[in-house]
This record gives structure tokens, sequence and C-alpha cells, in this order.
DNA sequence: GCGACAG
DNA sequence: ATCTTGTCGC
């Protein structure tokens, strides 16, 4: 049942995803386009979204795509997708929306579906968005397929536009004292590019946000601090503890243990050639 | 050429 | 992303 692993893609591949991102680029709107994103207070958000992936130890097709729906400020789950998917594409650094973001977008249509009521305002997502090789992260690819506002939260810095996780860098880290202590991320082209937020007091290890959609990095990283019982944002945290759940049962579910077993690995390693 | 490289 | 339980500390 273990796929083999995702061919590197060809460059010609690169150049088309390339391609892609640039023309989708186009749509991004990087600042507040939402009533609730006027009030320093958030006042007016009710849902907040979270989505993840969570993979297979030595299983590159098989995943779990989660999307959860929590209240805001209360941050309770109101709504919980998981399902497993076929993943295709191999993970690029810088084009691992082209992996990700179709499982989502299919999550997301789901939920406008059957629990329209449900549908979130704004999206918490694994990854970058401006704070990215060309200036699209995957917060940004799924922001404007889903035509939803959507949030940058990485929790590590992506090295672009001259930033580098050098000593400097560490040093910054450093100084964030508490949580909520922040300091922005500058690319060598002038430009603010993300803000690095300590998010939790227990965990020195900061979160990297950006803009993924229709919110400005303000209204991000205010909306950020206000999920995050721990260091990562509740949203997503739930979606990552949710969808590792889901596979746990796969896993543990009795035909899976008989198809997965040496015997039926053999087998398979001989279909395979 | 070498290292770096969100999830 | 994933391999990994309990354990030491604030």
């Amino acid at each position: 049942m273990a796929g083999r692993a995702a061919e590197p893609p060809a460059d010609v591949t690169l150049r088309r995803w390339a391609r892609e991102q640039a023309r989708l680029k186009a749509s991004v709107v990087a600042e507040d386009t939402e009533e609730w994103q006027k009030d320093s207070g958030l006042t007016g958000l009710e849902r907040v979204g979270g989505v993840d992936l969570s993979y297979i130890k030595g299983d590159d097709t098989r995943a779990c795509a989660s999307l959860v729906v929590l209240s805001y400020p209360a941050l309770e789950v109101l709504y919980e997708d998981c399902r497993m998917v076929a993943v295709s594409a191999p993970y690029v650094p810088g084009f691992l929306a082209f992996r990700e973001v179709p499982f989502l977008v299919e999550a997301v249509q789901r939920l406008q579906q059957e629990e329209p009521k449900l549908k979130p305002q704004v999206l918490l997502v694994d990854g970058n968005g401006l704070l990215h090789p060309r200036g699209f992260g995957v917060a940004c690819h799924l922001g404007v397929l889903t035509d939803l506002p959507c949030v940058g939260v990485a929790k590590n810095l992506l090295q672009v536009d001259g930033l580098v996780r050098d000593e400097l860098h560490k040093e910054q880290v450093h100084s964030l004292q508490r949580e909520g202590d922040t300091f922005p991320l500058r690319g060598a082209s002038g430009g603010v590019l993300g803000m690095v937020l300590r998010s939790y007091n227990n965990s020195s290890k900061p979160l990297y946000i950006s803009v993924g959609h229709r919110v400005c990095l303000e209204t991000a990283v205010r909306l950020v601090k206000s999920c995050c019982r721990y260091r990562i944002p509740e949203p997503i945290r739930q979606a990552d503890i949710r969808s590792r759940e889901y596979i746990r049962k796969q896993l543990c579910s009795p035909l899976e243990v008989i198809s997965s077993g040496p015997e039926s690995r053999k087998k398979e390693a001989e279909l395979d050639d």
C-alpha cells in the first residue's frame, strides 16, 4: 500500500509552476477587505479556519487533509473535515502549494456546499504567504483560489530575498522576550515581507507570519496572536492534531495492519518492478 | 561547486 | 512532513 516516492519534477514543470504562480499573484490583495478587520478588537469575527496535511511515514502518496473551523474568540471547534487524499506532487521548496492546495480547495468547497453557515471568515495556513521566493506562497495560493482571506503561518524561516538564519537573526529572535513580541522581516529589496512573532511564553521558537490574501500584515499578526493558546495558533493546531489522529486510526485498522505487513509488502515490491 | 530549502 | 516516551524544568 505504500506508494513510491513522487518523481522530482522536471525543469519544465517547475517553470510551468512558476508561471502559474506569477499569473495568480496578480490577484492577491495584500490589504484588509473585511469589516471585522478594521477594528483592533476584531469585532465581528466569529469563525476562523485552519488547514493542514499530515503524511504517513513511509508513504509518499497518501495523506490526510483537514479543515477545521473554530469559533472566535472562544476557539471552540465548530466543524471538522478529515479526508484521506492521494498526493501526487512531490514537496519542492517554493512550490508547496502544488502538493497541498488542491485538497484544501476541495475541503473548502465541501464546506461551502454542506455547511455554508460555518464558512470561515479567514483561514490560517501552514506555510508562507508573501514571504516566498516569488512572493506567492501557499497562503496566497489558497486565498486566491478560494477567495477567502488567508494568513501564512510558518514554523521555520524560508530564506528569501536576502533573509538568512544567521547570528543576527538568532539575536533578534532571542530579543523576543514575552509572547506578543515581534520584529519585521525586511527583504533586501526593501519591503516588509513578514513578521516574526513570539506566540507563547513557554516557547522561544517563534512563528513567521505573512500576508496570504485579503488581509494586511498588521491584522494578520493581531489575529494570530489572539488565536494562540500554545505556540501554534489553535485553528492550525486542531487541524494538525485531528489529521494525525485520523491517520493513526487508519494505520491501526485490522485491514491496514494486514495489507501493510511484511508479506504483502514483498508482493507489492514484485508488482512494482 | 556548495549550501540552503515553508510542509 | 516523519522517526519518538518519558522526563526535567518553569
